[in-house]
DNA sequence: AACAAGCAGTGATGATCGTCACACTTGAGG
DNA sequence: CCTCAAGTGTGACGATCATCACTGCTTGTT
């Protein structure tokens, strides 16, 4: 890993919904204020009540955020993957950290200053348009999450991640048959708010029915669309 | 109840945060475009799944979001006092209503098209900027409910409800003492997301421990700070 | 090769909570 | 004033799930 250029981290942020909508001039100049950052696996970007106001793009990797609850357990708000935008929140009312953020793979990010941001979105309303639209998405899916967390049992917020999760793969660039997913059981039961042995006990259920194929550490799904069958 | 003028309307605008930067001329503008309407208690607005993209702020009266499960269940995403806007969601991310909206009283609303709504925030940056805080002061408030919905038992769910309400009646002008809130048990174990029965049972823990009473669609909460005990 | 650490499978158990059922109360409208 | 719908109180029951307590299986490290 090598940092990155100022021209490199143009391409990069050309990439971002959020800058989209920027002249290659005006692009230059976010890159300028753009700090490269690199974070091992595991590592901390910052936790829930923190005072800080930085917001992050993914540039390679996956990052992840949490909620814990003072017994240990803790959930899965949402996943980063490249050219995703995360810790935006604190940026606009001026509160703590509402989560803590990790990483699940060694990641590097551009790190974009509170001030810096606002000062781009004041020069260049676009930009705010599209933070909205992401805004909106995420507290759409936010919303979705919180009714299955409330109606469905774990069987079926199970069967939904996955289904979820084969999405963005294909998203990615993945098939149409076979998905590979790599996620562990435990990450599995945190995105679907549940704990590591209820999902273990419903993923074999779910390989008895030949719909997936479980390894270590690692999952694949071989008939997304019989998933359904089980969210309810 | 009387169709409102248009000068009504901006003085209505001016109270709403995502209109309160701009000036007289402009919020004339704003009112220009902002239809009155009229919904009685138990009226539907819009429902999940509509293609519409009207957004609407509340006049008088009580608005509420809502998710519904098939099997009849149902959960309150949010409560929309006088000032507050909703249905804006939709306007920006080009989906379908992802909740129905309906009257818990008698309610007066402007209503603004989706277009003006777009046209408006390309010419006033500003209000771009406030209806971000906006979006992420819901999207902070929905990641803590969806925690807690993970994490913490009925019990403590219900205090915490009760918790806010006394908080947002507090804020509404409430004095220090004794608070009136006037929710069936039934409104409260939706804030909840619990059953009716699950939630009186624990309303009637709290009426035996001094620290509400409760009487037919309203309660008094005498003791607010003793809530946080059972908040865990 | 030995070992530790992380991941996965699974039984037993008990707590929580939704559901059903029904009685009782209250208040608004005819 | 009577009715009826809406709201409330409570017991019984069962399903779901988290938790505990293991065992066994990989993988990579010393």
């Amino acid at each position: 890993m090598v940092a990155p250029t100022t021209d490199e981290t143009a391409t990069l942020l050309r990439a971002v919904p959020v800058f989209s909508g920027l002249t290659e001039a005006d692009l230059a100049r976010v890159a300028e204020v753009a700090v490269p950052r690199y974070f091992e696996a595991g590592a901390v970007v910052f936790r829930e009540g923190d005072d800080s106001d930085t917001c992050y793009i993914v540039r390679t990797g996956l990052a992840r955020a949490i909620r814990e609850h003072s017994d240990g357990r803790s959930i899965t708000l949402s996943n980063f993957v490249p050219g995703e935008l995360f810790g935006e929140l604190a940026m606009f009312d001026n509160e703590r950290r509402s989560a803590t953020v990790d990483m699940l793979e060694n990641t590097e990010v551009v790190a974009i200053l509170g001030g810096d941001m606002r000062r781009l979105m004041g020069e260049h309303p676009e930009i705010a348009v599209k933070l909205i639209s992401a805004l909106a998405k995420r507290l759409r899916a936010t919303n979705e999450r919180l009714a299955r967390q409330s109606f469905q049992t774990v069987q079926s917020r199970v069967a939904a991640v996955l289904g979820q999760l084969v999405l963005a793969a294909r998203a990615d660039g993945a098939g149409e048959g076979d998905v590979m997913i790599t996620s562990t059981q435990a990450d599995l039961a945190q995105l679907a708010g549940s704990s590591r042995e209820s999902a273990s006990r419903f993923l074999a259920v779910l390989e008895r029915a030949g719909i997936i194929t479980q390894g270590r550490g690692r999952l694949t799904v071989h008939d997304a669309h019989a998933l359904e069958r089980y969210v309810y």
